[in-house]
DNA sequence: GAAGTCCATGACGTCCACGCATACCAGACA
DNA sequence: TGTCTGGTATGCGTGGACGTCATGGACTTC
């Protein structure tokens, strides 16, 4: 078979499946069966004349030929999407972005941003959608996404070291901040030593790889979880009810709720972290960086 | 049908379709049966949820939405060979031009421009075809060429109506000439009079609908065509045996053979002829500048 | 009116892509 | 070492999509 005439729904798989990062996902969120997909992705193969994903142990990664076929397939199905949508007589929408961010940037920063730009600017719109961070960045390369908002810790690697690498631009660099409940005896100063921090009780996330999330950083690993949960809300209101400390992003300050105290640490290794803006280089649409901008405007704040 | 899963083949039928001007011809030349191609473009027009072509009597033509298809299909034909081509492990070729030419330019106006590029530029790789102004503009909004040469006689009308319009530059201008046998008593002078025109021999093309290419325009209906010929190496032989007279475009006065003689006619309403160079706005890439700067340089020549 | 152009459509056959079930492979863990 | 749990690949049967063939309808041209 020529690759001439692959089918879009073979590269609208691919896509899933470049975005997602397994063939067993991407089928769940298309609602094949994987075995379908995973017949899509070798047809598209054999069209190809060669491997598009390297398969390993957790899923797939794209190869060399994987990433030249899907910054192609963005285009394409972005291009038969507006067609569509310029047939079905909608207004070719020009004015959409699609905007991706970490969890604790929702808290303050994204619905400032999106509020203030509605203000200024009403006929974009914006949609988005919460992710992790090479979540959000697969879907940037996968053209599902215009613009995203992540988090970076020292030492301030780029989000992924794919090609063409993607451009960035640091919204704001803060100290990493601890929550504590106001009730805690070191919530008496506005400032604690890190060594005070040794045999707290912690409240963690869960999100992915990082266990540890939540715990302050460079303590040894006999820390006690106390609690897990994935959402800023339970856990900033697990602290509030005093069942532990957890740290705090600096993006959520304005939105801490009463009963929680929040301190700054002393001593230790810097804890800076990064929020960035990513999106891939040539794809910034007027809609997107005036979404850029009105996130540079809320980010510092 | 949802509009999102097209097929690709059906583009590229639809594609063809626009080209060509009917079902027939696509179908024949895509060595497919007219029934099928009926039945993509049914199919089409069921996702699309209008018809894209309006029937008439010699054929279709496409309706608004078959136009707004038509440019989306174009890029995403263009997206999806791009990355065939790429993925073959071919350099993505970005020095190509697809061109096209009215007959009478392919004398010496496209091979001098050519070979001069070549020159200036070896790295642009130029491919060409031949056809009539209508063919050549419809392939030129179907994405099929990228840059066209067509000859346009008063009242210098734009050679479509489409949208968007068409980018147009004026490679020359003048006027009609007069091919005449060496041994023949017109060509004696350098100049003719219309009035001796009457009652001549002509040679004439039959590319058409235009009966009377090659008569000089004006004359009344009852000329004696002698010969018929669409090729102009035929014709202009024809002439120097002595079989008959035939207009000339100025554009083939460098390669006219021994035998003939070429002469002005005085009299008789403007004959100027122009030549047109003609893209989609827009879509003028690089090298295809390039060439079109060479066409502008030997043009007037 | 006969012949030619064009496009549409009913009747079929073939093939492809799906779902289901299963096989396979590697790591985690008791 | 066996078993469980992620992953991906594949044999098999079925339904639908997409071809061809043949025919029909609308209209122009001779």
């Amino acid at each position: 078979m020529d690759f001439t005439d692959v089918s879009l729904v073979a590269l609208r798989v691919f896509q899933e499946v470049a975005e997602r990062g397994t063939l067993t996902s991407a089928a769940a969120s298309l609602g094949y069966t994987q075995s379908a997909v995973s017949r899509q992705i070798a047809s598209l193969e054999r069209a190809a004349g060669g491997p598009l994903l390297e398969r390993r142990r957790d899923g797939v990664r794209l190869t060399a030929a994987g990433h030249v076929l899907l910054r192609r397939a963005a285009v394409v199905l972005e291009q038969i999407d507006a067609a569509g949508r310029e047939l079905a007589g909608l207004p070719a929408d020009a004015g959409a972005v699609r905007l991706g961010w970490f969890a604790s940037a929702g808290g303050a920063l994204v619905p400032a941003a999106v509020a203030a730009l509605r203000r200024t600017h009403p006929g974009i719109t914006v949609t988005s959608r919460e992710g992790s961070t090479p979540v959000l960045v697969r879907a940037l390369r996968a053209g599902t996404l215009d613009l995203v908002v992540v988090a970076s810790a020292p030492p301030f690697r780029p989000p992924d070291t794919g090609s063409p690498p993607l451009e960035l631009r640091t919204l704001s660099e803060r100290g990493l901040l601890l929550a504590v409940p106001a009730t805690h005896p070191l919530a008496a100063e506005d400032s604690v030593d890190v060594a005070d921090l040794r045999g707290q009780r912690w409240i963690a996330g869960h999100s992915g790889d990082d266990k540890l999330m939540g715990v302050w950083p460079g303590l040894d690993e006999r820390q006690e979880i106390a609690h897990t949960a994935r959402d800023w809300l339970a856990k900033l209101h697990l602290v509030a009810a005093g069942c532990g400390l957890t740290t705090l992003p600096p993006s959520l300050l304005p939105v801490v709720p009463p009963g929680v105290r929040v301190v700054t640490v002393r001593g230790g290794p810097s804890e800076q972290r990064r929020i960035l803006l990513a999106w891939l280089p040539g794809k910034l649409t007027k809609p997107a960086t005036l979404l850029a901008n009105a996130l540079s405007a809320v980010g510092p704040a």
